[in-house]
DNA sequence: TTTTTGCCGATTGTAGACAATTTCAGGCAA
DNA sequence: TTGCCTGAAATTGTCTACAATCGGCAAAAA
């Protein structure tokens, strides 16, 4: 699957490679990726025989892969008007997180009945990666290092269909433009949160595991939303941040 | 611009409806109505020639439409092989009625502590109408009810991110074979534990309320289960009732 | 000016054609 | 019989062509 990468420089590397998979999927995989990196970004215009060309395939493949995208919440397709990269607003990122919220409670609590010492150690390792991180002021590192963590949780808690729906919520909230990298931060907040959350799983008490779990998210999500509209006040809309307030505290 | 108007009323509806949707969606749904109903049944191949020349399109749109299902759980789709209608596993089945308590609880929490006097009426109603296809022995209105009952319950906690994935949840659940109508069934108890859900959520508790709804998820998930394994025992296999038992009780 | 109308280019919706792959029946040898 | 080739039929993967629709612009009307 690797050894024919050399011969095959002509059209998209990837592309010309997998012939073994179809085209569809590759240029979904594609996509996807050029959208949770921000290569696309929300609310642009995605057109047909422009990334057709881009992409060395034709309309037909191109266009399954929006189907998919539009079914994950990805791109937004509307009739005779062409697909767009989804934006999501605050209130529906807030949703997410209420949502994101129930399901890492349910982990928690999983994984508070069933973890096993490897799997023990292996997420205080992450969280010591995470601390070293915070130390050394590497955002990017810490934000990486922060989405597998409780990806590796989730994973862990031994439900796939949770898992597939926490990963999709993940690659929706992606989307809300804000989010990113951007500054500093709060990383040591955060950090310290983590902490108390490998404690409170150790303990094997589900209650107090899904509650650290729980208000982890909801935590992350005041926290998002605050730094959101810190950003949007710069920008003069002072309006909106009640209207953000009110939302994030229901 | 100066005949129509008189018609507007009428020919809205229609103009919207057909801006909306394309054939793709028009396939997409009826595939689905198919899909549900049984009419297409779990692990059946679909032809896509076949497909098309009775729905009266092409290839194209049937294999977007395809897509979606994929992409929904509802079909999978094998490269070079073709599209088969999901069959759900027991174990699968499983973890989404797990995954379905926990954003049950969330509703259940919500509801509690939002929930409007006329909303409460409304879902008041919705039980008393249970109730009397109990004494009916009705047990396919039954269903319809209990599904509207429950779908009505999400809707009103008013995160439509919850609501769209719990209905996809429900839908790929109605895959799970042995699920439908059925013979007779539980009802009963089922529609008391209706009453004290009810009950909870007007309480205004949400600890409570939340923990109404989800045991009343993990008790139906018991149920279907074992009324799952009770059928399977019919064909003689008692290996695979202990393995279903085990999976149901972690 | 401001609004309206009609046309044109660009883009999407759908269908059909061709290429690649899988499936399966039939024959042949062990 | 069993196993394995072989090749034709069926089916899927992809591309290209044509039809339908939309948005914008300019000319005409108010």
């Amino acid at each position: 699957m690797k050894a024919e990468v050399a011969s095959t420089i002509t059209a998209h590397p990837t592309i010309a490679l997998l012939q073994s998979s179809s085209l569809v999927n590759v240029v979904h995989g594609e996509l996807e990726k050029m959208i949770l990196s921000g290569t696309l970004a929300p609310g642009e215009k995605l057109t047909e025989l422009t990334l057709a060309a881009k992409l060395g395939v034709s309309r037909g493949p191109l266009r399954e892969a929006f189907r998919m995208l539009e079914e994950a919440g990805l791109v937004k397709i509307t009739k005779n008007r062409g697909v767009f990269v989804r934006d999501i607003a605050v209130d529906e990122a807030i949703e997410i997180f209420d949502l994101r919220a129930a399901m890492d409670e349910l982990v928690g609590r999983r994984l508070a009945e069933n973890i096993t010492g490897p799997q023990l150690k292996e997420i205080r390792g992450m969280v010591d990666a995470m601390e070293r991180t915070v130390k050394d002021k590497d955002a990017y590192h810490y934000h990486l290092l922060n989405l597998k963590f409780h990806d590796r949780l989730v994973e862990l808690a031994g439900n796939r269909k949770l898992t597939e729906i926490y990963r999709k919520l993940i690659k929706e909230l992606s989307l809300f433009r804000r989010l990113n990298l951007e500054d500093g931060w709060l990383m040591p907040i955060s950090a310290t949160e983590h902490r108390q959350i490998v404690k409170a799983i150790a303990s094997g008490d589900a209650d107090i595991a899904g509650k650290a779990m729980f208000d982890h998210v909801m935590d992350s999500k005041e926290r998002t939303i605050e730094h959101n509209f810190r950003r949007q006040a710069k920008a003069g809309a002072t309006t909106a941040m009640d209207h953000a307030r009110k939302l994030a505290s229901r």
